[in-house]
DNA sequence: ATGAACCCTGACAGTTTCTGTCCGCATTGA
DNA sequence: TCAATGCGGACAGAAACTGTCAGGGTTCAT
């Protein structure tokens, strides 16, 4: 049997025994007691919380098999952690950055598929651009709380929504959008809508919003025209998830 | 990485995509497509349904069993999500950032017992500093692959380790120090070191290293007195995790 | 009907990994 | 104190793995 069989094996005879020892697996796999330890030292690398007692009655055993089960995990809660993880790979080679990813595997892996594929949906809406220029920093300002969580329901509920909006010339006017996409350029982020007045795509940074709120309305199907309008091409934007 | 853990990669990776190509999975587990092709191979003898469709538009598939997994995230995984989420709420205001806290709420709060007190106490060695200031990014260097392995290695299995270190003047010295903290300001990020030659807290700066090592020794017990040591006060320095 | 984009399988040699053995150490309960 | 347990380093021979090459298919758009 190969090491690999073997490891499966090994975290299924662990699950089914509540306690046991070195010397019994190495009796039901078939290997010296050496090799299972280091087979332990493999499971437990991957994040399976086994326990090791010492001395006369001790052993080994899996702690609650209760991983983390992201069921209980919300969608927002996932995408969170994915927006977040792209991130921070995005703009710098950071320790772990592997480990990010392979975690998000595996979080998403255990979504049931009806959950997993809404949130591939969703992440393919978020787009990550390259950093902001000093110049589009110039004049950030505040994201008020309140306008973020409308922002949110109607992101993923597919929503219209309706604002006012502060032109670059301090010109206000007043929108009625789908947001279709969202622009990622940290710190700064774009809701990338279809405008229902003008009848075409538009971009709109998020710090100019004010009097943000849900539009009574059927959710609308998110096209991918909508945003890929809106990026000029040639630079380097990457969807959250392809 | 080995065939055993790529097998485990491998499975959550169908798991977690709807369908992919042999090639796209060659390319994120960095290996050869016939070398996947055998793990697939391995995978069905081991019972999951795994089809493939061939023509173009084709690709692989695993059918059915999803949901039923528990997810086991490893001390580096569960590190890396609270960095990266960390970090993106420290420098945005991005839409579903109180997802992410109260997403890495359970998961810290799901974790048994040892793998949380581990957890805590690396996070703790972590501290997230203010932005940089554009003159320390002025000569920004790349940070290579290998050498953020054997730090990651080092930093978590309290190991010493061996480097040389460009200093700001152009000369090059030869260090062993012991990494007691890391200190990220992104995109820039330092280790928090006690220089063994030196015999005193000492900081350097990630991409100032090279030819990086991992010296064999017994794990040292991480102080925070080094960390303290290398923080001016009066900045707002936040631990990872407090 | 041609080519591109997919999947599947066999053979082979070089390399990597694995395995058992032996060792010393730490912890625990009788 | 001893025996039963766990943990992990070092080593050399054995086994498994890997990339490459080379063949074979199927499906679809053009």
């Amino acid at each position: 049997m190969s090491r690999a069989l073997r490891l499966m094996r090994l975290s299924e005879v662990l699950r089914a025994s509540d306690t046991t020892t070195v010397d019994a697996l190495a009796e039901t796999l078939k290997v010296s007691g050496r090799t299972v330890r280091r087979d332990l030292a493999t499971l437990r690398e991957q994040g399976l919380a086994i326990t090791g007692e010492s001395g006369r009655g001790g052993g080994l055993r899996l702690e609650g098999d209760r991983g983390i089960t992201s069921v209980h995990l919300s969608l927002e809660e996932v995408v969170s952690l994915w927006l977040a993880a792209r991130l921070s790979q995005r703009t710098s080679t950071l320790p772990w950055s592997t480990s990010a990813s392979t975690a998000l595997t595996k979080l998403l892996a255990s979504l049931p598929r009806s959950r997993s594929r809404a949130l591939t949906s969703l992440c393919r809406r978020v787009i990550i651009g390259p950093p902001p220029t000093a110049r589009m920093l110039e004049s950030l300002g505040e994201v008020p709380r309140d306008a973020l969580a409308v922002f949110e329901t109607c992101f993923t509920s597919r929503t219209a929504m309706a604002f006012d909006y502060r032109g670059r010339e301090g010109r206000s006017s007043s929108r009625r959008v789908e947001p279709h996409g969202l622009l990622v350029q940290s710190p700064l982020w774009y809701v990338l809508a279809f405008d229902l007045d003008a009848h075409a795509p538009r971009m709109f940074r998020i710090d100019r919003l004010s009097k943000l709120r849900r539009l009574p309305s059927t959710p609308f199907e998110p096209r991918r025209t909508v945003i890929d309008a809106l990026l000029e091409p040639g630079f380097d934007w990457q969807p959250l998830m392809r």
